[in-house]
DNA sequence: CCATATGGCTATGGAGATCATAGCGACAAG
DNA sequence: CTTGTCGCTATGATCTCCATAGCCATATGG
């Protein structure tokens, strides 16, 4: 590959954003630390990454700028990761994602995994850039988020199956 | 992995999502077909793909429904592809992803590669899901996009360089 | 006719990424 | 002084992806 051909060297921002962050497990690693999942061990159950590819995505995302490494005990040492503002910017694209695998990639029987409330009107917030209850675009501060209990358990059925099977 | 561990069973719209587009060149591949580039070599001039990863990617597109292989010649076969309703919907992950990217994976001094105007309100549309001008959430049909005269001039050199070099 | 060009792929072999499984190091708790 | 927890690292097999080359059906020009 040459140099023009090269994604590295494109001024297309979409190439640009995918060398950062087109990968599955960096997407799904998003979606862990956006919803409060910072230590490694319950990333690792809930992606279902191996810890090799875990701490090699994690690598990549600190160099790229999209999480900080910080320590939260120092005997044992031991280290959360959070989101820095790049990181926390990528929200937008997770939402539109999330919308599209709710309205594109289930059978309709399924029912929605998660339920965002809209805190400043307190109406559902739906599937749309903005706010189906009240119009206003939505940000991540003004969220409150609800799983789907059949979601919940999913995810502490693998956390379970994670601990017993060490 | 076992069942509950594997992402084809979770309810997670964002993993669902990934496991059709969570890969770099299917989303090189949609960025093209909105760009109104439906032919396999020009995708692949742009896209920087080997023609198998191109084949391969279009095959599984068509199979999750977000692709649809037009003939546009029958003597010789000749082929386009389309979107489907399924793969238009995917234009909002397209815009935020183009946002994050040019926000957060340029230097200052590049400007935006892609400027976008909002038809209903003439003003520019901005970087977010509703227009900056106007507020109005925004929808593909509402938007003419022009391209940065660099970007413009580093699609046609890539262009020019796979065909001179075949 | 025959050579060359065009568009859309397929074939091959090697390089690199990813996987499953195992284990380590530092400490805490019992 | 054994067992458990957390955050990784090591190893070897497998699988994907890449670069390069070529094929097939048809136009097109000489």
């Amino acid at each position: 590959m040459n140099e023009i051909e090269s994604s590295d060297h494109t001024l297309c921002p979409v190439a640009r954003s995918e060398a950062v962050v087109g990968d599955r497990w960096t997407v799904l690693i998003l979606r862990e630390l956006f919803m409060g999942n910072r230590r490694f061990e319950t990333m690792q159950a809930q992606t279902g990454a191996t810890p090799q590819m875990l701490a090699a995505r994690l690598k990549k995302m600190e160099a790229d700028g999209l999480v900080e490494r910080r320590r939260y005990s120092e005997r044992p040492p031991r280290h959360e990761y959070h989101l820095t503002a790049k990181g926390e910017a990528f929200y937008p694209v997770l939402l539109a994602l999330r919308a599209w695998g709710e309205t594109w990639c289930k059978s309709p029987k399924e029912g929605r995994a998660v339920y965002y409330t809209h805190k400043s009107c307190g109406g559902p917030a739906g599937l749309g850039p903005v706010c189906e209850s009240c119009g206003q675009p939505l940000r991540r501060e003004d969220l409150t988020v609800d799983l789907n209990p059949a979601y919940r358990d999913e995810r502490e059925a693998r956390w379970a199956a994670f601990k017993g099977g060490r």
